[in-house]
DNA sequence: TACGATACGGAACACAGATTCCGCTTGCCT
DNA sequence: AGGCAAGCGGAATCTGTGTTCCGTATCGTA
């Protein structure tokens, strides 16, 4: 057993964390898991040497900020739970994701991420699909869902739209018309046959 | 003017090419783009050197997979055109696209491609782009698609379909549910509300 | 069969980017 | 103010991969 007894970070040392962890926030949303860690050094104005004494490796550094988005949009999610209208609550949760994941290049990479390791889950992670399982189970006893959905279809979709919310498209902002096709296709209206499998 | 006389293939050398190409589709599809040339070289049981004899640079054996994929589509889609029932031929397509992007990682990966360099288009991707316009022309005409649906937005779709192809689901083929849902969402009676932008 | 041009294999090289190391600086405590 | 552990910067190192090079093997032709 080490001892694990972190004692509270000297005060330059806090601030530096912060620095690292919104320059690394800035980076990685905008060029994706494979921006450099000098370039995340650089942007926080601090020696890559402090980046690591922090997180003591690049990807230990992007799952802390994977995690962090996840407990964001799971927070949001949780406070539409208390709305009556589960089908717009969901839909306003698929946005809100959406405006998340599409702002995220990392992000949404991570989550398209299929061949890496055994699929590792957060606190938020597990919440939003609570959560969200718990909005569309009532969606569709509202008999506004399509019934033949799960929470499994759900990660799929939305990692469809983060990862489709770089092409290059006429209008900027694509992922919107994207996520409104795909949400149109889960009312319960749109099922014409039921989805294979 | 260099002189491009490209005169024909030793046997042998046209032998190895196949192989390498066969060996490329293989190693990209299951890997990704970040598979190594020393994995193609090997699958194809050849050396690198004979890879790069053949292909000057990585990228160019992605661009030459990448095309033919497209083309293989095209070339499908196309046969496509003589159906009575323009939505119907236009779900086909989207299916037979379906089955071949989530089937090849490098693929998808390729689609999906924001950052790099300014998107190439190759003979079978324009042609993907005239014929599978031309159906959803005919199935807005027929009332089956609804209106507001641009070509621009397909590949955007179909990509979002390939990157999440790879997540896990406890249904392999994961994709099919997915893009049934989309295409259940581009019916004319699904369109609630018109599509932003 | 012999010869020259083609093609091949794979070790060696080059480069990019993650990670380490260590002398120097700074915050905290007495 | 002084001492020293905690932190810092950033050059140096290590590693994984794309790419090149060149001696050798093979093909096609006379």
């Amino acid at each position: 057993m080490s001892e694990v007894i972190d004692r509270p970070l000297r005060a330059d040392a806090r601030r530096n964390r912060e620095r690292v962890l919104s320059a690394a926030r800035e980076v990685f949303a905008e060029q994706g898991r494979d921006a450099q860690m000098d370039d995340v050094a650089r942007r926080a104005d601090v020696g890559v040497g402090t980046v690591y004494r922090h997180f003591p490796t690049k990807d230990a550094l992007l799952t802390a900020l994977s995690d962090e988005m996840f407990a964001v949009v799971a927070a949001h999610v949780r406070t539409l739970l208390a709305r009556e209208d589960a089908w717009e609550a969901f839909v306003q949760a698929m946005w809100f994701s959406g405006e998340k994941t599409a702002g995220d290049r990392a992000f949404s990479e991570i989550m398209a991420a299929s061949s890496d390791l055994p699929p590792r889950t957060c606190p938020g992670q597990e919440d939003l699909i609570v959560t969200v399982g718990d909005l569309m189970a009532r969606a569709k006893a509202e008999g506004r869902m399509r019934p033949d959905v799960t929470i499994d279809d759900i990660p799929l979709l939305m990692c469809g739209v983060g990862s489709a919310s770089g092409m290059v498209h006429p209008s900027r902002q694509a992922w919107r018309r994207h996520l409104a096709i795909i949400l149109d296709g889960l009312r319960a209206e749109a099922a014409c046959a039921p989805l294979p499998d």
